[in-house]
DNA sequence: TATGAATGAGGGTTCATTCAT
DNA sequence: CATGAATGAACCCTCATTCAT
């Protein structure tokens, strides 16, 4: 039971995106999923234990491949400062580059469910580490200041980050998100050396 | 129908808050409301639409004290970044003071619902236009730079404080959040200025 | 309690006909009847019982007020053909008078509630012992067949002014109903009668 | 959805004629109905839209059954007077032959919903046009008054069979109901004919 | 007499999950 | 592995009726 693998694991997965991006979180019925997927009800419970696992794994799985992604990439620059601009590039790009999944990500995962709070804890607090990773870089090579606290300097950047694109998705009148990146790391930027 | 004043109107506000804070919103089921505020059933639906009706009457009052407070106290002074201190000062201690109500605001109230987020919207633009409004000041005043995207700047602001204020409703470790406001303010300070 | 008279038992009876008709029976709340009535909602529990009882006063007063006029305008004819052409012409007319009280009488009121059925029965059953007189007068002077089951022509022709006036309120098309009543009698006439 | 055909879709149909004759149109819940018919609450919803479906489906189809045989039957004599008889005699025997259906249809079906109302007409209407055929049959073979009204003849067919029917279902002595369908034949044969 | 705010019982319906095939 | 018909628990809301004023 619950296989985690497959050619059908993906399907659902990504049936799931399009469901609950078009339909909300609470019209996205597991038999609509299913036909989205192309397969039975019953078969989503072979790969999943149930529904909640079914939203959990999607953000499982995407945030993963993201900050996977994410890690290799700011690998591939030295400078502190470049990383907090790639950092905030790589968020707004990954969102805009699918907006269903942007729209799952920013609303309808924000859900009070113990269950789905808890089971995206995990792969958000990794995305964590990497923020408190650039941070810590920047500490150490002198480009920030020295007093930050991480945790209030991850908080900022994740916050801002994240409110950023939650507007972005909730917008009415089209825009790049990725083409505000710039003018945001520059505001990060200030905040974690200022003057 | 629909009586949005008067004692029981506010009794079955504050039962709410403490019923939604303690089962969430999906298992605070009306009736559980109603025993808390002390009346019947029925009575909810005399004073409020529906269920969703109380969620968002309940953002709507809560807000808009805040803000109705936040804007007098604001306005008594006149140093652009005394004036930002104090809009981080005050988020903090509003929610700091209610526990319960910061858990409604911070967790529960982030349905995906379109009603929800519907009536959530008005009460927010006033607090988003409040933030601006500061940066606005400060910008005129030259305390902050010239060139600031103000919609930006209020993301920054606001997406900051709320993912500290969320972070912190979330901890299973207690610590104050208005301790945290002097140290929040001065990232976003320079992030407003800046080098 | 139940005082069955004065200007507000009239009031809340007529209120009910134009409630009844106009929102049909299943929305014809008790709270909007008393708001046409011009009284508070507990004022009807001073003259009825409970809302059935405001159903069955209303076809008891309307029925009782037509079956008197109907016997008073039918004894004022010897013929028994006379007498039988004016009860049709009498029923349809009352009908036509008013619109809503045929809609309440033909549609409404025949709910399959035990309760509205026993307390119409009585005021029915007057109808059916007049329309009997008619018939069992016509045996007696010679004029219908003297084998006629009085029970089973009054059958035919209740039935038949009946499906006709009910056929009449739902139709889209506006005609007269009185101006059927001469056809009306032809048939049932002819049947009472016969070669 | 709404699969209209099948075992339990005629195992809830016969269920919902025992628990609404037995109980009454608001007193027959959908869970008693479930259960009457060995399915759970939801399985109804399988075959039903909701409730109001179950009543009228009911109706298509126990009042399409009798048609249907109607037709066939009466297109087997070429009498005129016979086809009359006919009619008569199977409209009492299709009624007496289930007393709870009888008491469904002649009670319980007439609600003044509108959705009720709607879902009747069809089924209604080609019972009334069966009978108009039987009418302009006569007519052509000069067996009935050629200045019939075919509605009204229709109505006072239909308005005397309906309300012999009801007085039966309504009776508390028992007696036959075909028992009456020569004599009915004979009024209806007369008024349709006569002097 | 009259008011109308408050009461609280009661049921139709949805949909995640199961399991026989 | 896959199916999809069947399950049944869970809850919001209405509205006739009451009673303190």
């Amino acid at each position: 039971m619950a296989k985690k693998t497959g050619d059908k694991y993906r399907a659902i997965i990504e049936a799931a995106v399009k469901v609950i991006a078009e339909n909300g979180y609470h019209n996205a019925q597991v038999s609509r999923i299913a036909r989205e997927a192309g397969v039975a009800d019953g078969t989503i419970y072979l790969y999943f234990h149930n529904k909640e696992d079914v939203l959990i794994s999607l953000f499982q799985v995407k945030m993963g491949e993201f900050t996977a992604a994410a890690r290799q990439e700011l690998a591939s620059t030295a400078d502190p400062f470049e990383r907090l601009a790639r950092l905030v590039h790589l968020h707004f790009t990954n969102l805009e580059a699918d907006r269903n999944l942007a729209l799952v990500m920013q609303i309808q995962l924000r859900q009070s469910d113990p269950g789905i709070r808890r089971g995206i804890a995990e792969p958000l607090r990794e995305y964590f580490h990497l923020i408190e990773g650039v941070i810590n870089y920047g500490v150490e090579m002198k480009a920030f200041r020295p007093d930050l606290d991480v945790r209030l300097a991850r908080q900022m950047i994740f916050g801002t980050m994240d409110e950023v694109a939650t507007c972005w998705v909730m917008s009415h009148h089209p825009y790049s998100l990725a083409g505000l990146s710039g003018q945001v790391y520059q505001l990060l930027a200030r905040g974690l050396t200022g003057a």
